[in-house]
Parts: structure tokens; C-alpha cells; sequence
RNA sequence: GCGGCUAUAGCUCAGAGGGAGAGCACCACCUUGACACGGUGGGGGUCAUAGGUUCAAUUCCUAUUAGCCGCACCA
């Protein structure tokens, strides 16, 4: 169904409409890059959602955002490349199909066996995989499907493992013994970041050590009781006289009695706890520095399950929570427990599951940062990354300055596998791009690959060129599109992903893969809350497409945004973006049923604009460039605005009233000038709205007479200087206030609009007389006046409502139909509010410094509204006497 | 502890060194030949507080308060 079959409906209705267009759009290739290679390219990258999961609102809005851009660059002659994508996710994805099946067979991934359980998570991506391109689809993302990628793809795939292996080689990728972030519910190393702080009450445990030789003891505080069986010494400061004399001196565990020693290290705070600390290298990351300066034994007392292990004797099987607990109890029975203090600390949560993290000493792989971060940050400094708002730049900055390793093995089957081989003859490890089956150093066959796989991160910071065909840097892709020009995505994602391809862009391509970052804000609830699945807060995208259709999604979501920013989301903004679409839709009815189907515009030069003609088209100029500077800028809120009300406010409300004038007039030549506007204001708005609202603009466009073949690959407007007309904007202005001023009175006097009224504009000057007669049919139309008399000067009507406007006094007779009080009280009224701009400005033009020093126009302006205000002023008075005799 | 953001109408939020804005909500009126998902008119704000810069501050600077976020530390 077109527009000009379902012309009578006056509901505009997205469900009819969006599938449809969306297809014939990439059927045709509308989407593709590379069809004009002529022109300049322009490139982004999509933020490749989880693979299987569900588009939520924040990538609503970060989709949206990338394809008003896309869509802006396409109409402005780039050629645009938008390139899709997936990400394999490697813990939520693993999770997920465990979980199912778990569910449906009740097997564990182990029953399975890594190799099945992996062709498992295949055939799941295969299955559920483009669920979410349909609905990046559904949302109107214009993206190169020709281009999409997965991450883990052939080629990608190539990617990981070259940069892996030369970072290997480089000596910026290494395999170290360290404590790293643990979750025993995953059962899998995470990163620095993947850990998320919270600050919770927890107990401050003294607890009394005794020292071998009878001669005392010493009170340690700790929030870990359950790690001393893995204590290896106490350590207390050196500067501290209440325990010099214990230094060297062994203290007996309790619960155990192993025997450790006392040991001093600058380290111990002596204003905190009891300033006598117990030493854990194994599970606690400061205590493991400690134990490397002392030459300490690395115990560990809790396996990878979370779980006590034979260092703990009777409590070996227990929980750390249990076992907690269960030492406290001990402890206090044994009375080695002193007080138990309150304390408020942070305490680490996995960001994926929310269980306490565990520091965990472990064999794992590393990313060496500090070369990496430099150039990074040199790149930033010399400008050659620029962040939207600019704000971001320091956090970006900071970050990158005091980054710490990067921990990139997970403990996981899904994901890149780690290409790095053990040889059990020689023991050597040897990394490979190519799988080994023989030890590169004794040729001996016992090869093992390593286990664990890389962080899904590890993949996604290679994104913007691994999806361009790197490494062959002879790739048409690579060559053209590559470095990219912008990356939009979340700030919640800086660290995680812009940080990382950042430097990773630089380490292998020498080059920033974005020159700007476009930084959003989340999308909350109606209440401000972050939506999540466990408060189930959470609004479905899908659910607002179905049934407000993806033109109201994206319009609102563009709408509210402001640069940095988070939003919310509420419904009722939902309906707000509905009605305007549903108001661009009627007002181009309105235009579609005015115009022939053969119909073809008038040249303008030479034609007989009228001053409302003369006026949108200024206006139209305007909002044009408004748009495009802001747009520009990558301020979508402000662009939108900028259209919103142009649209509603100055070519609804105002321009197709008064064109209706010469539509139904029987000025033919009226009316071929007012058709002409009506096309040509609404086919460029068509154009400026349809990277916010594709479908609606589109399916508008191909209903249109006189349009090409489809606007998504339209030419954007531009603001054109020979119709500026700042003459007609003041004129309009005058004509606008003098029908609002009538309409007022109508209303506050309570007389009908649809009862006629006589009016007679008593104006300053010929001049104005002259301009009042020039509009006098929109004057005479609008305010429903059937004897309309404009003359300069003589006397007021003697029984009349007034209003006073620049240039004229408007009276408005109606004898007996007036309450004198009331418009004494109106006119009063309006008689103070000219009394206080009059003082304002009288008060400002006083100051000699004002004067003095504020720029001319400024000072020219502030008279010319004094003299403004005085006159009207005047009037109202005069009018007051007159009423009051 | 360091850094950042926010504070404007009942609600959600724009905004700019020189006359306080929008949407929603509210009140009154309107079956006007695009649209009631509409039209017209209207009410409503000491622009968080205190200083400072300036001829001029709601806007810039400083401090304070409140809320939020990030980073670091935490025995």
C-alpha cells in the first residue's frame, strides 16, 4: 500500500510501511558502500552486539545515532560505509547455552566435552544468531550487509591470532604467575575492569596470634579469617615501637599452630586495625608484593571452586562464606578472637554475575600496557583523537596513563583459543599463527595447546580493521575505509572497548582507527533507575517498534539526547515523537492533496512570491543550516529541535494556513507560487528528517509527484542565501502578533472564533498601513473579521476592544458585546507588564558603562525596543482614559 | 582520596554573556475542507545557595549544599 492508496487515512501507520521500505532499500544496494567510488568514503563501525542476544534501548539509541550519521554523510555525496557486525561474547554466550543445557538435557558442559560443547554454542549461534540483525533490521539501520562480520569469522579469527603472536614476540604479550581477579561462580580469570567495586559493611576480625616463645602475642585485624591457613608471616611497620621487638620472632597460627614469622614492611599502615597485618600472597594482591619482597611462600588455602582446600584442615570442603563463619566461631571458642569491629570497605564483584570476586594466584596471560598506552596517549595529545563532549578526553587520558596489565585468559571454551603450545618432552611453549601438531625446539609430537581462551575483549579492540580485511593491508576495504572516520558507542564502554582499539589501532595499523569518538549516554527507566533484567525495569525496543512503529523509537530517543548524557526513557515522550510523525504525515496529505499527480514546479526567480512565501522559504534556509551545523557537530538533540519546530511551529501552524488562501482561491498564478512552496519546503524537510525518521520520510517521498527515485539516496539541501529575506521575517512577525493579539482578545472576551467581528488597525504611518494591506487577507481570514478597515490615524471606535501592537493600534467593535471592566482589567494589565519592560530597559540605557561599553548593535537594539514598548505604552494608556470617561 | 556530571515550570529536559524555553501535565474555548496522535488562547519559574569577574551573570570563575557517575585505596 503507498501513501496515495490509503490517502483518506488520517493515521498515519508505521506497521504497514516500515518492512517493506526496508527491504526495497537493500534490495536495491541503497546500502552498500563502494557504489560510488568517486566519491569521498566515510566510514563507522558498528558496535558489534552480543551475537545471541536481544537488542536492548542503548543500542536503539547507539544504532540510531549511527545511522542518522550514516544516513546525513550518504545524502551529503560520501560514500558511506556502515559496517555491521556480531560479537561472539565469550562468558555470556557460554553461560547462556549452558544454561539451556543444563535446562533441557540437564548436562553440564563437562558431560558434554569441550569439542561437542563448542559445536553446541555453533549450532546456537547459527540458530539464534541473527535474531538480532533482524532487529537492528527492524530498527532502519542502514548498514553494509554485504560488509557484516562475526567476530570470530575465518578472517577475524586470522586477526586475534597474528596480533597475538606478534605482541608475543614484541615481548608486550607474556604468561605470568600472579593474582588475578577470580569468579568462582564463572569459574574464570576476568580483568581489572570486569570487576565492579561496592562499598558494604563488613567485620574487622582481631585476632590473636601468639608469639612461639611464650613471651607474648601480637593482635592482627583482618576482614579474611578464612585465608590464614595460608598466612605465610605477620608483618608489622618498621617505624612502629609497639612492635620492634617482635620483628624476627615467630608467631604460632591459631587453629593450626604452623609457625610464622614476623616480618617488617613499610607497607603497614599504623594507623589502621592494629597495625599488625597478616600476610597472604596467595589471595590478597598487596600481601602477594609483600611476600615477592621477603622471599614469602605463596600458599593457597582456596581452590578455583571457591571452596577450602587441605591447608585448612577440619574446615577443608567449606564455602568462603561458610568457612567464615565457621573460623569466627573457632576462633571465639578458642578465644583467640579479640573484638569484631564494623567497617565499611569495597569489596569486588564480578560485573557479570555479581559474586564476590576472589584474588587468585594463577598462571595467566598478560598484555603488557605500557608500550602500548604511550603512542596511544601521544596520539591523543597531538589531537589526533577528538571525544564528543570533550570531557571525555581526561577520563580517556587518566585511564590510559595508570592502566595495569591487561589479563586477557579466560577459563572458558567459547572464544578465541590461546595459540600457544606446551611441549611435554622439552617443556618449551611456543606460539603459533598456524596450529603446531610438532615442538618447533625438540620436534617432538607431545604437543598441548593451551587450554583457556582470550578475553572477548582481546577480539573487539581489533574490530575497526579486522572487519576492513587486516592484516591484508593490500585490501581494497582496508585501503579505502580504513582508518574510519567515527565510532559512536556508550561511555559505559570506553575502557573496555574504545581504550583498547585505540591502542591497539595504533600498535598495528600506526594510525588512530577513528579520528573522533561520539560518546552517549545509557538510557534509563521512567524513574532514573539503570534498567537491568534482575530489576526488571527494562523496556523491549521491539515492543515500542510494534507499537509505535521505529520512526518514533528513533525520533524520541534522538530527541532526548543531549551530548554525554543519559536519558529517560518514558512513554509518553514515545507518543510525543508519534504525534509528530503522525503531523509531518498529514501535513505532507495535505500537500499531496493540493498538488496534481502531474505536477511540476515553478522556477522562483522572477515568480510573484508573497510575503509568507518569502518568509517559510527564509525560514526553511535557516532551519537548514541549523541542522546541518548541528549535525555537523554530532548534536542530535539540538538538530532535531531545530526541525521539530520548524516543522510544527512555522510550516504547520503557519504556512499551510495561509496557504490555503491561495490554494482556494481562484488566483491561479496564487496558486501554481503556493504550490511550488508547499513542495519544495516539504520535499527538503522530507530530506533533513530522514535520517531520524527514514520510513515515514521515504514512504512520503515516493508518494510525492515531481521526486526521484528514492530520498535515501537524495542530495541534503542547501541553505540558499537568495532566499533569505530578513524583510519578510519582520513582516511576518508584525502580521503573526496581530493575529495572535485578535485572537486573544476573541478568547479572554469570550467572542466565538466563528463569529465574525469588525476590525479597525489604526496604524503609526503609511507604511504600516501599506503592510497591513499587503496581508490583509491572511488578517481578515485568520481572525475571522468580514469588515476589516486599515487607515493611519483617526479616532478609536468609541465601544471597543483594543490591542496594541508595533505599528498599529488594532480596535475591535463590538457594542454591547464588551464588559468595559474586563477590558479595563486586560488593558491594566497589559499597562504594567509595558510599565516594567519600559523601567527595565530605561534602567539599563541610564548606565553610562552600558552605553559605553556594550557593543553598538546591542545598545541600537535596547533603544529600538524602549521606543517599541514607550509607544505601545501610550497607547494602552490613552485607551485607559478613553474607556474610563 | 582524585576526577567528572547534574541542579531551570508540577514532571521530563533543552538553552545561551544582553528580552526565561520546549514536550507532557493543567485551565478555558474550538466537530475551521491535513491532522482530536488536532487547533486557539492561557496560568505556572528569585534558573540550588553564597561570593567574585563584567557595563551586564540564570549563563563565566570560586566555594558550599544535594544527587549521580568514574577511578584509586581499603587489614
Amino acid at each position: 500500500m503507498t501513501a496515495r492508496e490509503h490517502e483518506l487515512s488520517t493515521v498515519y501507520d508505521p506497521r504497514a510501511v516500515e518492512q517493506r521500505i526496508y527491504e526495497t532499500w537493500e534490495q536495491r544496494g541503497y546500502f552498500r558502500a563502494g557504489r560510488h567510488p568517486e566519491r569521498p568514503p566515510f566510514s563507522i563501525v558498528m558496535p558489534p552486539p552480543n551475537v545471541t542476544g536481544v537488542l536492548h534501548l542503548g543500542h536503539a539509541l547507539d544504532n540510531t545515532l549511527q545511522d542518522i550519521t550514516i544516513r546525513y554523510k550518504r545524502l551529503n555525496g560520501f560514500d558511506a560505509l556502515w559496517v555491521p557486525g556480531t560479537d561472539h561474547a565469550g562468558i555470556a554466550t557460554q553461560a547462556r547455552v549452558e544454561r539451556s543445557i543444563q535446562e533441557s538435557e540437564g548436562k553440564s558442559r563437562h558431560d558434554l566435552g569441550r569439542e561437542a560443547f563448542v559445536e553446541r554454542v555453533w549450532d546456537w549461534k547459527h540458530q539464534y544468531g541473527d535474531a538480532i540483525t533482524r532487529q537492528i533490521r527492524a530498527l532502519g539501520s542502514s548498514c553494509d550487509w554485504s560488509r557484516e562480520r562475526f567476530t570470530m569469522d575465518e578472517g577475524l579469527s586470522a586477526a586475534v591470532r597474528e596480533v597475538f603472536v606478534r605482541l608475543y614476540e614484541k615481548g608486550l604479550i607474556y604468561r605470568g604467575h600472579r593474582i588475578i581477579n577470580w569468579c568462582p561462580r564463572c569459574a574464570t580469570a576476568l580483568s581489572d575492569i570486569e570487576v565492579e567495586h561496592k562499598e558494604q559493611t563488613g567485620h574487622l576480625y582481631h585476632i590473636r596470634y601468639p608469639l612461639s616463645d611464650g613471651s607474648g602475642e601480637v593482635i592482627i585485624a583482618t576482614t579474611r579469617p578464612e585465608t590464614m591457613f595460608a598466612d605465610v608471616a605477620v608483618a608489622v611497620h618498621p617505624d612502629d615501637e609497639r612492635y620492634t621487638q617482635m620483628i624476627g620472632k615467630m608467631v604460632r597460627l591459631p587453629l593450626t599452630n604452623r609457625e610464622i614469622p614476623v616480618i617488617a614492611d613499610d607497607y603497614v599502615d599504623i594507623e589502621y586495625g592494629t597495625g599488625c597485618l597478616k600476610i597472604t600472597p596467595a589471595h590478597d594482591p598487596n600481601d602477594f608484593e609483600v611476600g615477592e619482597r621477603h622471599h614469602l611462600e605463596q600458599l593457597q588455602c582456596i581452590d578455583a571452586d571457591g571452596r577450602l582446600n587441605v591447608l585448612a584442615g577440619e574446615f577443608q570442603g567449606l564455602t568462603r562464606e561458610q568457612a567464615r563463619s565457621a573460623v569466627v566461631d573457632a576462633l571465639e571458642q578458642g578465644g583467640q578472637l579479640v573484638r569484631t569491629e564494623e567497617i565499611s570497605h569495597s569489596v569486588g564483584h564480578c560485573s557479570r554475575c555479581d559474586t564476590v570476586v576472589e584474588p587468585f594466584l594463577s598462571d595467566q596471560w598478560f598484555v603488557r600496557m605500557e608500550d602500548l598506552a604511550r603512542p596511544a596517549l601521544a596520539g591523543v595529545e597531538r589531537g589526533e583523537l577528538q571525544f564528543v563532549p570533550q570531557r571525555f578526553t581526561k577520563v580517556f587520558v587518566h585511564w590510559l596513563e595508570n592502566v595495569r596489565d591487561w589479563c586477557i585468559s579466560r577459563q572458558l571454551w567459547w572464544g578465541h583459543r590461546i595459540p600457544a603450545w606446551y611441549c611435554d618432552d622439552c617443556g618449551e611453549l611456543s606460539v603459533s599463527k598456524t596450529d603446531l601438531t610438532e615442538c618447533p625446539h625438540c620436534h617432538s609430537k607431545q604437543l598441548r595447546q593451551d587450554e583457556d581462551v582470550l578475553d572477548t575483549w582481546f577480539s573487539s579492540a581489533l574490530w575497526p580493521f579486522s572487519t576492513l580485511d587486516w592484516p591484508n593491508l593490500e585490501a581494497p576495504d582496508f585501503q579505502r575505509y580504513y582508518p574510519t572516520s567515527a565510532l559512536m558507542t556508550g561511555y559505559d564502554i570506553l575502557f573496555f572497548w574504545v581504550a583498547r582499539m585505540v591502542f591497539m589501532g595504533r600498535e598495528f595499523t600506526g594510525k588512530m582507527p577513528f579520528s573522533t569518538v561520539v560518546l552517549h549516554g545509557l538510557v534509563r527507566d521512567a524513574q532514573g533507575q539503570k534498567m537491568s533484567k534482575s530489576k526488571g525495569n527494562g523496556v523491549d525496543p521491539m515492543e515500542v517498534i510494534d507499537q509505535y512503529g521505529a520512526d518514533a523509537l528513533r525520533f524520541m530517543l534522538a530527541t532526548s539526547t543531549s551530548p554525554g548524557n543519559d536519558q529517560r526513557f518514558t512513554w509518553d515522550k514515545i507518543e510525543g515523537a508519534r504525534n509528530f510523525i503522525n503531523k509531518i504525515w498529514n501535513a505532507s496529505r495535505f500537500v499531496l492533496m493540493n498538488l496534481d499527480a502531474d505536477f511540476e514546479p515553478l522556477d522562483f526567480t522572477g515568480r510573484q512570491l508573497d510575503v509568507a512565501d518569502r518568509w517559510i522559504l527564509h525560514r526553511l534556509s535557516e532551519t537548514v543550516d541549523a541542522v546541518t551545523h548541528h549535525l555537523d557537530h554530532y548534536d542530535f538533540g539540538e538538530a532535531a529541535r531545530a526541525m521539530y519546530d520548524f516543522a510544527w511551529d512555522d510550516f504547520c501552524d503557519w504556512y499551510i494556513e495561509f496557504s490555503k488562501l491561495a490554494l482556494y482561491g481562484d488566483d491561479g498564478a496564487r496558486k501554481a507560487v503556493a504550490q511550488t512552496v508547499l513542495h519544495r519546503v516539504l520535499t527538503s524537510l522530507l530530506k533533513l528528517l530522514h535520517p531520524y525518521i527514514p520510513f515515514v520520510t521515504e514512504e512520503i517521498w515516493q508518494a510525492l509527484p515531481n521526486t526521484s527515485e528514492a530520498l535515501i539516496i537524495e542530495v541534503w539541501p542547501k541553505a540558499d542565501d537568495a532566499l533569505c529575506d530578513d524583510q519578510a521575517v519582520s513582516q511576518m512577525r508584525l502580521v503573526m502578533d496581530a493575529i495572535r493579539a485578535v485572537r486573544n482578545v476573541r478568547a479572554e472576551l469570550q467572542v466565538p472564533p466563528s463569529k465574525p467581528v469588525s476590525m479597525y488597525i489604526r496604524c503609526e504611518s503609511a507604511d504600516y498601513v501599506q503592510l497591513f494591506e499587503s496581508v490583509r487577507h491572511y488578517i481578515a481570514r485568520f481572525c475571522n473579521s468580514d469588515d476589516l478597515t486599515i487607515a493611519a490615524g483617526g479616532d478609536a471606535p468609541e465601544k471597543s476592544a483594543t490591542q496594541v501592537v508595533t505599528g498599529a493600534v488594532i480596535h475591535i467593535p463590538q457594542a454591547g458585546l464588551i464588559d468595559v471592566e474586563a477590558e479595563l482589567a486586560r488593558l491594566r494589565r497589559e499597562e504594567s507588564r509595558l510599565v516594567g519592560e519600559v523601567e527595565r530597559i530605561e534602567k539599563k540605557l541610564a548606565n553610562a558603562g552600558f552605553v559605553a561599553k556594550a557593543p553598538e548593535a546591542v545598545v541600537a537594539k535596547e533603544r529600538e525596543k524602549m521606543e517599541d514598548y514607550q509607544v505601545k505604552l501610550r497607547a494602552v494608556q490613552e485607551r485607559i482614559s478613553d474607556l474610563q470617561q
